[in-house]
DNA sequence: CATTGCGTTAGAGCGCGCTCTAACACCTAG
DNA sequence: CTAGGTGTTAGAGCGCGCTCTAACGCAATG
């Protein structure tokens, strides 16, 4: 077997058939060749373009600048655009997964402070419910 | 100081004072002091719930599951309930990092691949342009 | 034969999260 | 006294990324 229907590759790309369709539409992926059926026939070399392009957007790349990428391959040249590309994406996902997970680490001190003051209470009489002022934490964008 | 303008809190929280007051309308916060001039004056307990709201939407939640957060702090009890929420919410988080974590590695081979072919084009002939083929990389659901 | 299932197309529709607008109110500076 | 700046409200509008629909074709099955 050495192409796939449309299903296939949405099961093994993990985008619904609509998507897969879409984005041939739109120009993330050329053509894809049909059958004498009418149906698309997705080569190896298409079935690994879409996974790339699912990896682009699993790391939020627009999909305009999917666009731009797919078009900057169908030109053929302009290699070095295209990493630039891929490196400046690969740049703000770094930024983008530090500004997670420093959002992450305070809900975990939320949560663990939470936790602790609940088993005082446990232990003790009504924690005099001071809720409504909640969140005693470090900022994204730093506060004061 | 003790309470501060819409556009002191929009500067600390990185959010518009649009969404701001967006938030307050479909009740993320609840309804802020108003000055006598009918102007919104933010608490610090109102700025640091807005913070922690910001902390959730930076890391994906749904506003919709902030409205459920929200209501749950508004109504008083349901403390295990919250953490639960949060914690559920944390999973997520941890998930989804992990997914990026491993897009951006494939991303990191493909251009270093790339990069290394590119210097040896330098050295040699045309590389025989095998592109289109593109993304020799490893699936983020898993390919064939 | 009719049904079922999978595919095709172009285009409409949708959920999300803002973001902007219009019309108005107030205060301050020049 | 005007003009500018900052704020208020309710509601409309928008950009994004799908997602669904309608009408149809084709092949295999009972």
């Amino acid at each position: 077997m050495t192409s796939w229907t449309i299903s296939q590759v949405a099961e093994k790309s993990g985008l619904s058939a609509h998507t897969l369709r879409w984005y041939e539409r739109i120009g993330l992926l050329d053509r894809v060749e049909r059958g004498p059926d009418g149906r698309r026939r997705y080569s190896e070399a298409d079935l690994e373009w879409v996974v790339l392009l699912n990896n682009l957007r699993t790391t939020g790349m627009r999909v305009r600048d999917m666009q731009r990428y797919a078009e900057l391959v169908r030109s053929g040249g302009g290699e070095a655009e295209r990493m630039d590309l891929l490196e400046q994406h690969r740049e703000l996902v770094l930024q983008s997964l530090a500004q997670q997970e420093a959002c992450l680490r305070v809900l975990d001190r939320k949560i663990k402070t939470y936790r602790r003051r609940q088993s005082e209470t446990q232990a003790g009489p009504e924690p005099a419910s001071t809720e409504g002022a909640a969140a005693e934490c470090a900022p994204p964008t730093l506060v004061t």
